[in-house]
DNA sequence: CCGAGTGATGATATAGTGTAACCTTCTGCA
DNA sequence: TGCAGAAGGTTACACTATATCATCACTCGG
């Protein structure tokens, strides 16, 4: 179980209907809130529709400034929180090593979560790989070291931009 | 061959002889240095010494105030040139998640790393964990994804503070 | 309806992190 | 000596993030 499975591939073409992944990402949004009484203002559903406007991690700044073009020019501490409550409620992921933000495709499980990034397409697919978790825990409890969160971003490159389809 | 070998403990209690490990992180500097052609000058080693004074992970800005201390103010560029250099011959690695950086016990090795990160002592041990590796690796191929750099930063207690030696 | 309490957002200011671009100095070498 | 390239200095700025206080909106009891 490893491996995502079929309908929920590691990297997505130029030509899948993403605004499927969208209204998926917003419909498990409301079910997660709702489940936890939790508010998705109208603010925070935009904000999340932005993040998953492309399957790529999103800088907050470019947020700021989508957010700037729509809804009058918003300052840093607006999109600071707003993705502070995403976050906290699972519905987006921070890469750090990007300094940028990028949407959870299962959020409110409250799993451990690894990162495929790739470098070419900056798409980011995030795993949930049981052996990467294992191997991890393992090692960690040698050491005696009480593991309370594991950041894995792995960076390459995706199989669509290792072997590109042929245009002709 | 996981876990680190007794000589190099993933923690460092408050009474080991740290000048040692100073003074063996700039020898092992030196060497790489030789073998490669790259020259280690004052200022590298300067930043090297004050990077390795402490197990902890030290913030750039942190180098710059300490490095003001004795070479007169020095300025943002210098710093992170310099970081850059000994990053370059893994010398340091880069904590991406503290926006930090930490010596490296093993430099010139090529060496993928994991890092755990005690929130309370704030100590960060270097393992390389081929467990690890090999379930990140074997994950990543699954996806046909072709790994370049993989980046495992795990937080939580070490033991050295989750049972702290009594004071009595 | 009113007012208190709470959560969400707005606004200001500033702290912290990192880099671009250009210049000067140093080092090794012909 | 004079050159080439590496190293370091300087200025200026871009990007990332947070503290703090003010305001707004909604809800609940009176």
């Amino acid at each position: 179980m490893d491996a995502p499975p079929a309908d929920r591939p590691a990297f997505h073409d130029g030509r899948h209907a993403h605004q499927g992944c969208v209204a998926d990402a917003l419909a498990r949004a409301e079910d997660v809130c709702r489940q936890r009484g939790a508010r998705l203002t109208p603010l925070r559903r935009r904000v999340l529709e932005l993040v998953w406007d492309s399957h790529r991690a999103v800088k907050a700044y470019d947020l700021l400034a989508a957010l700037g073009e729509t809804a009058g020019a918003a300052k840093p501490p607006t999109v600071y929180r707003t993705l502070e409550f995403l976050m906290e409620h699972g519905l987006v992921h921070r890469i750090d090593s990007l300094n940028a933000f990028v949407g959870c495709p299962q959020p409110g499980e409250g799993h451990s979560a690894q990162f495929l990034i790739c470098g070419d397409c900056g798409e980011v697919s995030e795993m949930n790989a049981a052996s990467i978790d294992r191997a991890v825990a393992d090692r960690a409890a040698d050491s005696g070291f009480a593991l309370s969160r594991a950041i894995i971003e792995l960076h390459g490159k995706c199989s669509q931009c290792a072997t590109p389809p042929q245009s002709g």
